[in-house]
DNA sequence: ATGCATGAGAA
DNA sequence: TCTCATGCATA
């Protein structure tokens, strides 16, 4: 079978080594490994030995009543929360008090009208949301909502917005610079990661910084992450020389259901039911996941992730090779993502 | 760098 | 159930 994993759990009581070789191809892989290892802790003990036991909620699929694709509102009002399942155990997360200030609606950055009409806001919006992947609508939207502190000065635009709200452009100068400036000093991401959890108590895994650089994160989570990483910049090009006090945690060996791993037919198939229906219903899902020989729940997840997927600051395309916008010819979403590290 | 997964909180 | 932030494991 090709998805070797269906289900089955691997326990992972690895007190042999988990140093996959990896020739140090990039940068990265020389504390990565470091850094995987010794994040590798926290999971709730709690040891769910029956993946299969979901059985029927047929009844859900008509709770619905929706008018349309996305009707009801979109955009929840989400707290960020900071990552409340990795800590040394030293470490209380409510003393983490840094400024980001976005208790705005700063996601307006994508869905254009739903910005500042919270009553109704999908009264005729939802046919143009994300149809496309031309996210390009990402970026106009913005400073639309009463600025308290620079409508009275008419001050020229200057972009340097550091407690309000960034605008995408900020969030993509950003990132660019941080990575070049990461680079330059020698860090990799997973040293940023652990980092930020030693200097400021939260601590990001690689995976975080890698999409962070990359803008593959939610608008609003780049506006979280970035005065931390802004803060950590400051932190390493002025202590540029001094070890890092790395304290770090004994990983426990807990469980996580093994990855999945989906055939490029059986994707194909699934993308091409995303495109006709991102959210299907439950027993969609059900009968999806049946012919697909697939459990439900990887089917569930995967609508979920594709669903995230889309809503993404940098669309999974990336930037064409060769497509420069230095001649000015390319107006609509310039080169956003970095070219090869 | 990215695919599949987990979990908290909102609907 | 969904969204959203986040990460292990993997390509």
């Amino acid at each position: 079978m090709a998805t070797t994993a269906s289900n089955h759990y691997n326990i992972l009581t690895s007190s042999s080594s988990i140093v996959h070789s990896e020739p140090g191809s990039m940068q990265q892989a020389t504390a990565y490994r470091d850094a995987q290892t010794l994040l590798q802790s926290d999971y709730s003990l709690q040891s769910n030995s029956h993946p299969l036991s979901h059985a029927h909620q047929w009844i859900t699929a008509l709770s619905h009543g929706e008018g349309g694709p996305w009707s009801s509102s979109p955009l929840g009002e989400q707290d960020i929360k900071p990552a409340v399942n990795l800590q040394h155990q030293s470490r209380p997360p409510h003393l983490v008090h840094q400024t980001h200030g976005n208790h705005h609606d700063s996601r307006a950055w994508r869905t254009t009208t739903a910005a500042h009409i919270p009553s109704m806001a999908t009264s005729n919006g939802q046919s143009l949301i994300y149809s496309q992947p031309g996210f390009s609508v990402m970026r106009d939207a913005h400073e639309d909502h009463h600025s308290p502190h620079l409508s009275d000065h008419g001050h020229p635009p200057s972009q340097h917005q550091h407690q309000d709200t960034p605008t995408s452009d900020d969030l993509e100068q950003f990132a660019k610079q941080f990575k070049q400036r990461r680079i330059k000093l020698g860090f990799t991401q997973a040293d940023v990661g652990l980092a930020l959890g030693t200097l400021y108590g939260n601590v990001f895994s690689q995976t975080t910084i890698c999409r962070f650089e990359a803008l593959q994160l939610s608008f609003k989570n780049m506006c979280k992450l970035k005065p931390l990483l802004n803060k950590w910049l400051e932190e390493a090009d002025s202590t540029s020389g001094s070890p890092t006090s790395l304290d770090k945690i004994a990983a426990q060996g807990r469980k996580r259901k093994k990855r999945t791993s989906i055939e490029v037919s059986v994707k194909g198939a699934l993308e091409s039911h995303f495109l006709k229906c991102p959210k299907p219903a439950a027993s969609e899902i059900t009968s999806l996941a049946d012919s697909l020989q697939l459990e439900k729940e990887v089917v569930r997840v995967w609508f979920c992730n594709r669903r995230q997927k889309e809503k993404r600051m940098t669309p999974p395309g990336g930037p064409l090779p060769g497509t420069e916008d230095v001649y000015g010819d390319t107006p609509p979403h310039h080169g956003v993502q970095t070219p090869v590290q």
